[in-house]
DNA sequence: TCAAAAGTGTTTCCTATACACCCATGA
DNA sequence: TCATGGGTGTATAGGAAACACTTTTGA
């Protein structure tokens, strides 16, 4: 079917936009507008079976005495990613990072009152055995329960969370909430944590040696106070983002 | 284990950033920079067995005579969404728009030869069956074959064929690629030419109806000169993305 | 020898693909 | 009645969850 363009907005030449575009250089012409431009990063960390995100007060309006995402303005000369890598080296020690990948970007006229401002939200990643040094007015905060936040900062946390649950399912990133090497039960744990639902260590054992995204170390650790059968040590094979669930469903046919 | 913090950065009052950030407000104060801001679309629409994406020719330097996505500068009272769409209005109907979401922003310094210009990116979808006027500058080429691109919009097509293949396999925006009604075989057509592999009509009618995404309409199309048995016609139960396959993997424990 | 924790074997379930076969229509 | 394409029935495969059972340790 094709429509014969009723109704329909037909300028003709459609690429000289109501607001002067950046793209068409030439002298004399309006500059495009200019914006304020943060990273913000939401950093999560599996602490003491939680999963926790690092937040700092804001000593200042607006927003005085709320909480807020680690972050601030992009520089002259950095990219995005640079550019949280730089900010968080000042809050997390950037080494402590195993995973970092950008979020999403906010651009609501009003989430800053004070001046338009767009934010990049990215998400990082803390292996559970780190315990990097965090300034004073800095601190982990348990994710699923937000003290009052700042900004749009609350939904954004939100996002990341459910950027890490859907990802453990189909990728590997696993390997950035673990430590070098671990148990099944402690790696149980963290996903327990930031699922917020029950693992089995049986089957996440299973269906993480199937997908070849851990092998054992052979060690193991000696069995605790309590006894028990002392625990095999395993480690991710590869310790970089790797989608190992490509095709779980719509799958191309076999070749014949 | 908890590290001692050798080797670390280790600023004292860490929210003081080395660029000025835009969070301090107060008197005196060095503002942060500001930086030109665009919208752009991956719009993609299945077009003669096809998945083509929209893209215009740009008449002057830089990448004179080099391929575009549409999009432009961010306006100053508007967010990226209504931004782009707005941009969008001027070559694709907005009502065709079945589908738009964010991709990703891309901020190399370098991506703009003239000046720094930060790039959010959405992936918009056309149903199959609208024909948009556009104008003559502007055209469909097959996503799979781009001609010369500019700037970094290559890379940013591919996100989107990434995220549309994605997507069909967990969600339901199979409803943006087909018209309102449809046979099981023009379906399957559009999955294949979405997905790149074959999509047999006889399994996708299981799955999507199981996962009840489309139903029967109750009619049927005429068969056509040669015969055959007519074929009945289906519609997507929501014309918005929902995730229809959410646990695939990793799902909570059956409630005892 | 018993409790505790780890690990294995096995069953069941569910989903999706493959494929043979049946159905409805036009010429 | 036959070719053509749509639709159904059914077999097969694979992954994952559930759960009983075995192994290995400390006390």
């Amino acid at each position: 079917m094709v429509l014969d363009g009723r109704d329909r907005v037909d300028i003709p030449h459609a690429n000289a936009p109501a607001v002067p575009a950046a793209d068409e250089g030439g002298p004399g012409q309006q500059q495009p507008p200019r914006f304020g431009h943060e990273a913000l990063a939401v950093v999560l960390q599996i602490r003491e079976g939680e999963l926790c995100v690092l937040l700092w007060r804001r000593a200042l309006p607006p927003y005085e005495g709320f909480w807020a995402l680690p972050g601030g303005a992009l520089g002259a000369g950095e990219d995005l990613g640079v550019s949280i890598r730089r900010q968080l080296a000042q809050k997390v020690d950037v080494r402590d990072l195993a995973h970092l990948e950008q979020l999403e970007t906010r651009s609501d006229p009003e989430r800053d009152p004070r001046r338009r401002t767009l934010a990049t939200a990215y998400l990082g990643l803390v292996p559970a055995d780190v315990d990097p040094i965090v300034p004073a007015d800095t601190g982990w905060h348990p994710a699923a329960d937000l003290p009052a936040m700042a900004f749009d900062h609350a939904s954004v946390v939100r996002s990341g969370r459910r950027r890490l649950r859907a990802k453990l399912g189909y990728t590997n990133v696993g390997f950035a909430l673990a430590p070098p090497e671990f148990t099944m039960s402690q790696l149980s744990g963290y996903y327990r944590s930031a699922l917020g639902h029950d693992v089995a260590a049986t089957n996440l054992r299973r269906v993480l040696l199937r997908r070849g995204q851990i092998e054992e170390t052979g060690r193991s650790v000696p069995s605790g106070r309590s006894g028990g059968r002392p625990a095999a040590l395993f480690r991710f094979r590869d310790r970089n983002l790797q989608i190992t669930d490509e095709f779980a469903v719509l799958r191309p046919p076999n070749a014949p």
